[in-house]
RNA sequence: GGGCCUUUAGCUCAGUUGGUUAGAGCAUUCCUCUGAUAAGGGAAAGGUCUCUGGUUCAAGUCCAGAAAGGCCCA
């Protein structure tokens, strides 16, 4: 038996899961790349993904898309790398590896040992990219993917004894290093697999880059107040707080008095709601044009703006009122005078450089300034003033030279200076605080707040302002290079073109350190005598720089603590530098592997064959600002070159409800759970059939859509296709095979259908290919569809009776040869999109099925080897496909009149009368044939001639016309319509021009420029479409009724086999008993008819015996008893 | 406040270069067919294509403005 049986249920889960071992064992994804080798590339470049967690559906989503195209243009024949790639450094696993070990702040850290913590966040890492490799394998996903078994060995190793020495197999032959390095090598050349970005190569490429930007004059150290994690105790960039950045929170809005100097028993009221940075008040700052007023309350006197007076408390007597500016310059005592801090000239900071020209304390420095960002929709109208507590309040107090007052060290205690407040938490002191101004009878009003307050996007801590020091790449002259970098990029969809410009002009200078201890080690050395910096460009420059400490360092891979150790000699002093504690922005890590992959220091030439990447992809959401950004920016300081040529962007995966797929909701799926109970083809074709920058809205219920609507029909139209070619002992062509394209070459058929199949299926090919070229996967599933439905619905369907006849004629085997090619090239079509099912459809009408066949080639072992089908041109032919349009158009409307009429399908009738109007294509001999099975009528009448079924409708053809008249259009078109219908339609049907008179003006319409429509005339069976109107002749002769009746019994007896589950094959005995006169009549005239169609081979009057199955139907009252049972 | 996206049937979404009566799937109701059927076919019902203005003989489609929602940034 050369095809393998089908089943007709399928788990298409288990189904795939026997596929991926199938895959392994055969090693096909190593025979593709073998394959293409040396062709023509494709570069795909593999956004890094965040090893911290299982992966979810929405990277799911993603990674469909990556590989369908990819193997897309693998069928092409083009070479690709297959790197996928892991981002491992950053704040996210420290976080992580913090929570599992219970630490509650850096101190923990500390004490644990920087470097035993470092090693704990690879190996979180590597665990993460091992459970990530084995979902992308399940998702179907090919790449160069590491054995996860080897990269938890490696995990298990990095913290028991990193200095092992191991053997790895790597593509060139056996790499021998400690188990450190042999990690910090995982993805290089020598080793392949997936990247990491801790690697080696991807830390000092970095290193590499940010020394162009230093030698650029790009690279700076500067101040500012910034959001800050107290917990994770480090600043948090513009990147990181803009999407998951804030919360709602409620706090506490104090309004503060701060008493004016020389003014007896008046005040200032101040609003804030963070009363901690009152403890660092240097000024108050008013509107200039706004209005204030003077407002007396008891022996009180009070300042505050017209607009806010909803907040003061009781009753109030205006005194006065006067403009911001009229304030300008009033001094006051602040609320926290008498701490040092506020004393100190200059103010309270450890960055006493930016301070260096202050000549006054704090204290004395207050004073009201003018600010025209000053409003009145929240608060007084007077805004206090904290320089180190805000980043506009620090802005301001740089340009007004005002000292710096900064309460809070990196953990959020406060520092010294700041009397008994100092060692307190930030988070605990604005109940203390409150109480203290209470005291001084300095506070006048609390109520609660509720707003959007930037968190941690990591651990969710509340952020406070702190003034740092952090190094940053300037934006003022690289905005605009990378700009015009951009500008080279097809973006899809285009308006990602807008976007990134968007970013990139209002892009801050780039903050890229932070002060944590797992990441990229910042490569910037700074004199401890003079206190110049430097940037070291890569490890040979370390070395040869290097004085002090390189013994600590060699062998390791450059991370803190041993890379801390390397000291250098300053060239401008001659001093020892030291590198800085600051780690790098993850962001460097994943920006830089265009330029690490690709070997850029090690080996120019594959750089150049693979730079820039053809194609990359990511969601939209977040990735202008983060990965593309990145990846623009580094390229073009290294480069100046687009880092890749078309970016491929989508939207955000949802629940099925349209709300966020959160674990809280209870409407998250796992993509473990998806996969098992959708099956993962379903899952992208459902990827797939999505506007890509619409948000995808996922879950069970559009799984059973895609299943019911696409997967399932295919399989069908599949298993019948193999259960006949069985039942026949049919196999394919053995001639001229070649495995690119197993389908062979078209089939030669005199069949219509055959023919019409396989031009739409000819048509098919080529839309989808060209819709895939573009990257509009949407499109070609869309069209993959519409062909499944015509090939389901249509050809198997009309097709039917061809498979089932007694031998194996001539006609028989077009139908044969015709379906298995279609089945192969459509296998092979959506191949891409659902690799599983179609390497099952390939494996067993492929492999299988010319198994024993004469001389040949052998078939690939994967579908996945093969060349993409090619669009025949051989196989268009518009005419037949407009004429099967027309039949189907007939045979629907010719339903619909029945339907209308109320008579079933299944009882014959004499006649349908078909109005076709002007379509000329007509119908062929074939065609009526199927329109009359299709309408089981025994004639159909096709005519140009309304007769008296239609009524007319004349329109005048828009595109036509429309140019043509212009303005005049309009009583062209009224003029047309005043017009008799059956007259002009019969004039246009004759092809005579139609002259009007219009505005006294005549005016000449050929025929084409004329559309007559045709509308059903009332009261008959009848139905009408565009220019198509069919009529059933319902007349019910005795005959008719007799072979209706006949086919109803078929109809019973096939139902009764069904039911015992009898097999198509089975031969059996029919029995009957009734006294019904019409029944016993049709069984004389149709008795050989009802046993052919049922396989009866013996039908008799009587009962059937013990093993019978049994009915008992009524015709027309009288009661039909029909036994049947195996012969 | 600026940039971008979205708005079409109860729901989820298609809608080619502007052109005739705006479609599909799901859901509802009714009918029907069936030895590939977890299907299929037919019918009914369901729409001010968010609104306003403009360009045009003609606008769901192009332009401008507005509204609502979303994303990104101030």
């Amino acid at each position: 038996m050369p095809f393998q049986e089908v089943k007709t249920q399928v788990d298409f889960a288990a189904q795939e899961r026997e596929v991926l071992k199938l895959w392994r064992a055969a090693r096909a994804f190593e025979q593709l790349r073998a394959l293409r080798q040396g062709k023509e590339k494709w570069s795909f470049i593999d956004g890094p993904i965040t090893a911290n967690n299982p992966m979810g559906v929405h990277h799911g989503w993603g990674r469909s898309y990556k590989d369908l195209y990819n193997r897309f243009w693998a069928m092409h024949g083009r070479e690709l790398r297959y790197q996928n790639g892991f981002d491992c450094q950053g704040l996210w696993v420290e976080v992580e590896v913090e929570k599992a070990l219970g630490f509650k702040s850096k101190k923990d850290i500390e004490q644990f040992g920087l470097a035993e913590f470092v090693l704990k966040c690879k190996e979180r890492v590597l665990r993460y990219a091992a459970v990530q490799t084995e979902q992308s394998i399940r998702l179907g996903y090919w790449m160069d993917w590491n054995e996860p078994d080897e990269l938890r060995a490696l995990a298990d190793k990095l913290v028991t004894n990193p200095q092992e020495v191991i053997t790895m197999q790597g593509p060139e032959g056996l790499v021998t290093d400690t188990v450190e390095q042999i990690v910090g090598r995982l993805g290089l050349p020598e080793l392949g697999g997936s990247y990491f970005t801790f690697s080696n190569e991807n830390n000092y490429m970095i290193w590499t880059f940010l020394k162009k930007c230093w030698e650029n004059g790009w690279l700076y150290r500067g101040a500012d107040v910034m959001p800050w994690c107290p917990r994770c105790a480090t600043g948090i960039s513009q990147h990181e707080i803009v999407t998951d950045g804030y919360a709602e929170l409620t706090h506490q809005g104090v309004t503060v008095k701060f008493p004016l100097r020389g003014r007896m028993n008046s005040s200032l009221l101040v609003w804030t709601t963070t009363p901690w940075t009152l403890t660092s008040n240097v000024a108050a700052a008013v509107g200039p044009e706004l209005t204030y007023l003077q407002v007396q309350q008891g022996e009180e006197i009070f300042y505050l703006s017209k607009g806010t007076t909803h907040i003061l408390q009781g009753k109030y007597h205006v005194l006065a009122e006067l403009k911001g500016r009229d304030l300008e310059g009033w001094t006051y005592d602040g609320p926290f005078d008498e701490f040092p801090a506020e004393q100190q000239i200059g103010g309270n900071t450890e960055l006493r450089e930016l301070v260096k020209d202050v000549t006054v304390s704090a204290k004395d420095a207050h004073r009201v300034i003018l600010w025209d960002e000053v409003g009145e929709v929240e608060g007084t109208g007077i805004v206090h003033i904290a320089p180190g507590c805000g980043a506009e309040d620090y802005q301001l107090g740089k340009q007004l030279g005002f000292p710096l007052v900064a309460p809070l060290n990196d953990e959020g205690y406060f520092v010294d200076g700041f009397a008994w407040l100092s060692g307190m938490q930030v988070m605990d002191v604005p109940e203390p605080i409150l109480d203290n101004l209470d005291q001084k009878h300095l506070l006048y009003r609390v109520e609660e707040y509720t707003h959007r307050y930037p968190i941690c996007w990591r651990c969710k801590t509340q952020l406070v302002f702190r003034l740092v020091d952090e190094w940053f790449i300037r934006m003022d002259e690289l905005r605009y290079k990378i700009m015009d970098v951009t500008k080279q990029i097809k973006w899809i969809p285009a308006f990602g073109l807008d976007r990134e410009l968007d970013w990139l002009k209002n892009m801050h200078d780039w903050m890229i350190s932070k002060k944590r201890y797992y990441g990229l080690a910042l490569p910037i050395w700074i004199c401890d005598d003079c206190r110049a910096f430097e940037v070291i460009g890569d490890e040979q420059e370390l070395q040869a720089r290097a004085v002090e400490g390189w013994e600590t360092f060699a062998g390791h891979t450059p991370h803190r603590p041993y890379v801390d150790a390397v000291k250098i000699q300053c060239t401008q002093c001659g001093g020892k530098m030291t590198r800085v504690d600051e780690v790098g922005n993850p962001w460097l890590d994943a920006g830089i592997v265009p330029f690490s992959t690709l070997s850029y220091r090690a080996n120019p030439e594959y750089f150049r064959k693979w730079y820039p990447a053809d194609w990359i992809s990511e969601s939209f959401p977040g990735q202008f600002r983060n990965w593309f950004y990145a990846l623009l920016a580094e390229a073009t300081v290294i480069d100046n070159s687009p880092p890749f040529l078309q970016n491929f962007g989508y939207a955000t995966l949802f629940a099925e409800d349209g709300t966020p797929m959160h674990k809280s909701s209870g409407n998250m799926i796992e993509f473990n759970e998806a996969a098992d109970q959708m099956g993962v083809d379903v899952m992208r074709w459902l990827y797939a059939n999505q506007r890509p920058e619409a948000n995808l809205l996922f879950g069970y219920g559009r799984a059973d859509q895609v299943r019911r609507r696409f997967l399932i029909p295919l399989w069908n139209v599949y298993n019948f296709f193999v259960s006949y070619a069985l039942l026949d002992n049919w196999t394919p062509s053995a001639a001229s095979f070649d495995p690119n394209y197993p389908e062979g070459s078209m089939p030669v058929s005199d069949n219509v259908l055959d023919k019409w199949i396989l031009a739409r299926l000819n048509q098919s090919v080529g839309a989808v290919t060209n819709a895939l070229l573009e990257t509009d996967s949407l499109t070609a599933t869309n069209i993959v569809e519409a062909f499944l439905d015509d090939l389901s619905n249509w050809y198997v369907r009309r097709s039917r009776r061809r498979f089932w006849r007694g031998q194996l004629d001539a006609d028989k085997r077009a139908a044969y040869a015709t379906l298995y090619h279609v089945l192969v090239k459509l296998a092979k079509l959506i191949a891409p999109i659902t690799p599983f099912v179609t390497e099952v459809m390939y494996q067993n009408l492929v492999r299988s099925g010319r198994r024993g066949l004469p001389e040949q080639p052998e078939a690939f072992t994967s579908i996945h080897t093969t060349y993409y089908p090619v669009s025949d041109a051989d196989a268009m032919d518009e005419t037949l496909l407009a004429q099967m349009n027309l039949a189907r158009g007939i045979a629907s409307l010719g339903l619909s009149a029945r339907g209308n009429a109320n008579i079933k399908v299944r009882q014959p009738l004499a006649r349908a009368l078909a109005f076709v109007g002007l379509h000329k294509e007509g119908l062929s001999a074939e065609l009526v044939e199927i329109v009359k099975d299709e309408l089981n009528v025994k004639e159909l009448v096709l005519t140009q001639e309304e007769g008296s079924i239609v009524k007319y409708r004349i329109l005048p053809d828009n595109k036509l016309l429309g140019p043509k008249f212009g303005k005049k259009f309009p009583q062209v078109r009224a003029a047309l319509n005043a017009q008799n219908a059956a007259e002009i339609a019969q004039r246009v049907g004759a092809g005579q021009n139609v002259v009007l008179n219009v505005d006294g003006e005549t005016v000449e319409l050929a025929p084409n420029e004329i559309l007559v429509q045709t509308q059903a005339a009332e009261g008959l069976a009848v139905a009408s479409g565009d220019a198509i109107t069919v009529a059933i002749d319902t007349t019910l002769t005795p005959e008719l009724a007799q072979e209706g009746l006949a086919r109803e019994f078929v109809r019973t007896i096939q139902t009764m086999r069904k039911d015992a589950g009898f097999d198509i094959q089975d031969r059996i005995t029919t029995s009957y008993q009734t006294d019904s006169v019409q029944v016993l009549g049709m069984l004389d005239t149709f008795g050989e008819y009802v046993k052919r169609e049922t396989l009866t081979t013996e039908l008799r009057v009587g009962e059937g015996g013990d093993d019978s199955v049994v009915t008992v139907t009524k015709v027309e009252g009288e009661p039909v008893k029909i036994s049947m049972r195996r012969a």
